[in-house]
RNA sequence: GGCGCUGUAGCUCAGUUGGUUAGAGCGCCGCCCUGUCACGGCGGAGGUCAUGGGUUCGAGCCCCACCAGCGUCGCCA
């Protein structure tokens, strides 16, 4: 870059009180408008977008004539007011312009293969082929930029509250419990393997016992799991560990955080958390991490059909299940197809059927109208809050598995309704989650959180005589219907660790040497802690209005995990695999696809 | 892995009942244009209709297979 006398400035900053004043911009071309004799380029770097004017007196009109798009350029020029009338009041430099006496074209660009200076929907996978040019485009720019902002104002929170950053390892040991490792083959040791950490839970737990009481560390994870739209083979955490605390201490913290995060990024300021049990959420929402923006609770009106002629419905009452209501505001004037539709989607979700029930203005319309008289209707109408004009969908089946459709349905009526408002946050705390799940295939019990998770007071008791009723000392964090992170008391007994491993079935031996380096540390005098961690990647995402996590990670996998751009995965040369004693089972190994 | 939707120009899309030479807007190239800001005008280039097979006198359109993308469920201590 040669050397140029007057100051820097960026592309949003000049207004008309700079009029005079002789710049220096540096940027891309964002626009250009050829009048033959009077050449406008629209200027732009990741503040804003200046015009910039060139005329034929002017030594450099030539040069600007071959200035195509996403050209870089530096221009050497002189702030000017813009004529009367061509004021333009979209653009916060609109009142001026710049007058130039030298352009520099520092480098061309090749045609672009998408639009970058408009924000105009383009295949995805185009856009991660060419992230480099999508991450110019003024959205992403925002995105990353206030993805920055939220993990700054995290790492100044809790700098502030005496927490220090440690960093773990990314190549370390291999455990079979949870989600599937990212394998790391060692050189060294033939036939042997790191694994990439799917969180550094156990390292934050060594360092609790090793006295650094308050640890976080933004930190990223890697687990080798199934595609899915809203997940990464990696992504990243903010994950925090106290000593000598208790559940209220770190739900404390961690709201603390992430309101002072919406306060200061977003200047938003967060009510209170709601908090409800596990056992509420799930009764009044048929979710473990409610969408909180809107009402539409589950209704149970089980009563109501307990002596009713509808089959259906007292089949599944008598055998100890449930009738489920939600409202659909609005859904009266829903057609039958519409109501096939829902149908369709609830059993999808899981259920045998639906029943829906229409509080016209011109009386009640069912799909199960032989049982469900107009006075029942109104009944059932009143108990779920529904007014003329609204519908109803009625649920019957197991409990459980009812509240789990109602649920689903519920954001589904509440997505077509409009009701699920990007800028409204309603934050929640969900506690007191069972300790133990029962494994689908087999039957047995696996934990719902994880291994380390501590039982709650009064729980241990029941490890012998009733598992299943175990209450954890576990807390999500949730918002909008979307876990932000988990966290709990951690055990910190040795004795205790081995008693949970026990009871999921692990033997001594397998203890010993999965976990052996663990349960030692908790015999050295390890303090009480717990902690948690929240997805970095879910919550700007939130932050930022997106859907997708793509949108607010810089080089993110496409939906398949593949990273277009670069083409990973990849096969690699023989020689590579030779030097780690591995050879390839796969088929077609040649090109790996 | 199951199910649903999609695949036509560089991008975003249209394409009727199966019928002659497959279109539009933007972008790109050339010429013209001194106040535009999604500048305007004139002209032009650009297509393996994802791929393979089939039905038909004739297929972008119908059928089968396959690939890719998108969504969703299974999976994610």
């Amino acid at each position: 870059m040669q050397t140029i006398d007057a100051p820097v400035v960026s592309c949003g900053a000049l207004r008309s009180s700079d009029e005079g004043r002789r710049v220096t911009l540096n940027g891309w071309i964002n626009r250009r408008r050829d009048h033959g004799g009077l050449i406008f380029i629209d200027l732009r770097d990741h503040e804003g977008i200046t015009q910039v004017v060139f005329d034929p007196a002017q030594a450099s009109f030539t040069d600007a004539e071959q200035l195509r798009s996403e050209d870089v350029v530096t221009v050497v020029g002189s702030v000017r007011r813009r004529p009367e009338g061509t004021i333009n009041a979209k653009l916060g430099t609109g009142e001026i312009e710049i007058v130039v006496d030298t352009l520099v074209i520092l480098n061309r660009s090749a045609v672009p293969p998408f639009p970058v200076n408009l924000d105009e929907t383009v295949n995805e996978n185009l856009r991660l082929e060419y992230r480099y040019l999508d991450l110019r485009r003024p959205r992403m720019q925002h995105n990353l930029r206030t993805r920055h902002k939220i993990i700054k104002s995290m790492r100044d929170f809790f700098d502030a509250h005496d927490f220090i950053e440690i960093e773990t390892p990314l190549l370390i040991k291999s455990t079979p419990e949870g989600a599937r490792d990212y394998l790391v083959p060692s050189r060294l040791f033939p036939g042997s393997f790191y694994a990439l950490p799917q969180s550094p839970q156990l390292l934050k737990q060594l360092c609790m016992v090793s006295g650094f009481g308050r640890y976080m560390q933004i930190a990223r994870c890697m687990r080798d799991e199934d595609l899915r739209a809203d997940r990464q083979p990696e992504f990243t955490q903010v994950d925090v560990e106290m000593s000598f605390v208790s559940q209220e201490d770190v739900m404390e913290i961690m709201e603390s955080c992430v309101r002072t995060v919406w306060r200061d990024v977003l200047h938003h300021d967060v009510p209170t958390f709601v908090r409800m049990t596990h056992q509420d959420a799930m009764r009044r929402f048929g979710s473990d991490k409610p969408d909180l923006r809107y009402g539409l609770e589950l209704t149970d009106v089980s009563d109501l059909f307990a002596a009713s002629d509808f089959v259906v419905f007292r089949t599944a009452i008598d055998a100890g299940g449930s009738v489920i209501g939600v409202r659909y505001p609005g859904g009266a004037s829903l057609s039958r197809r519409d109501f096939d539709a829902l149908t369709e989607s609830a059993k999808r979700h899981g259920a045998k059927g639906m029943v829906w029930v229409a509080l016209g203005a011109d009386g009640v319309k069912s799909s199960a109208a032989k049982f469900i008289s107009p006075e029942l209707a109104a009944e059932i109408g009143n108990r779920c809050d529904a007014v003329t004009g609204d519908a109803f969908l009625l649920f019957a089946d197991a409990t459980e598995l009812t509240r789990t459709v109602a649920g689903r349905m519920r954001v589904e009526i509440a997505t077509k309704a409009g009701l699920r408002d990007p800028k409204v946050f309603a934050f929640a705390w969900v506690t007191d989650f069972p300790y133990l799940e029962r494994d689908e295939a087999t039957g047995l019990p696996v934990p719902a959180h994880h291994p380390f998770s501590s039982p709650g007071p009064g729980q241990w008791e029941l490890i012998d005589s009733d598992p299943f009723a175990m209450r954890a000392q576990h807390y999500d964090m949730v918002l909008n219907g979307y876990e932000l992170g988990s966290g709990s008391i951690r055990i910190h007994q040795a004795a205790q660790q081995r008693r949970i491993f026990a009871m999921l079935g692990m033997s001594d031996e397998q203890v010993e040497d999965r976990f052996g380096f663990f349960v030692r540390a908790l015999e050295y005098g390890a303090p009480p802690h717990g902690g948690m961690a929240l997805g970095i990647d879910r919550l700007v995402m939130l932050a930022c209005g997106e859907e997708d996590l793509r949108e607010v990670i810089a080089f993110p996998k496409n939906q398949a995990f593949r990273d277009v751009m670069m083409d990973a995965p990849s096969p690699v040369p023989g020689k590579l695999l030779r030097e780690l004693y591995l050879t390839s089972t796969a088929p077609q190994a040649e090109d790996g696809r």
